[in-house]
DNA sequence: GCCAACGTTGGC
DNA sequence: GCCAACGTTGGC
């Protein structure tokens, strides 16, 4: 099982919204690196949570990977604002995976903590100016993560 | 194939 | 709201 962060920003679809909804598909995006991350994905796998462009950002829970290879329907509709006009049903070029609902952190763990935690090689996500959406968290920085969300 | 212009992301 | 970082576009 490998584990990942996927960031949204919560005033468009955060971890509130996921545990309504328990499962959602993690469509929009957008970005070649973030999305051959999203098809190199397995069911399984863990992803933390992230909350961009927010107060405090940070990671705020867990989910799950429930089925992968899923192709984006936002990329085929024109009056969706993920639409691609050089995308077609035959030729997609935006694939995603569906998610589902594991948790919500008892806290948040804040970039802030998370600069102070981690170096920039060990976490993607404190690097300066970083704005991949969808990255790998290697294991033992995954389990780190986790004791840390749950102390 | 270079690179300037432009648009977007996301922390602050 | 500002702006640095960075990916993409398109002229040449």
């Amino acid at each position: 099982m490998a584990y990942w962060l996927m960031k949204s920003e919560p005033s468009v679809y955060g971890i509130q919204d996921l545990r309504r909804d328990h499962t959602t598909l993690w469509d929009g995006v957008r970005n070649y690196q973030a999305r051959n991350f999203l098809t190199s994905m397995t069911a399984g796998d863990q992803a933390f949570f992230y909350h961009s462009n927010t107060q405090p950002p940070g990671i705020v829970g867990l989910m799950t990977i429930l089925e992968t290879h899923q192709v984006d329907p936002t990329q085929f509709d024109p009056a969706n604002s993920y639409y691609d006009p050089k995308s077609s049903p035959d030729q997609p070029r935006w694939y995603t995976v569906r998610v589902g609902y594991l948790e919500t952190f008892p806290t948040v763990l804040s970039l802030d903590r998370l600069k102070q935690t981690f170096s920039p090689e060990e976490l993607w996500v404190v690097r300066r100016g970083n704005r991949l959406s969808v990255m790998p968290v290697a294991e033992a920085i995954g389990d780190r993560l986790l004791a840390l969300a749950r102390a």
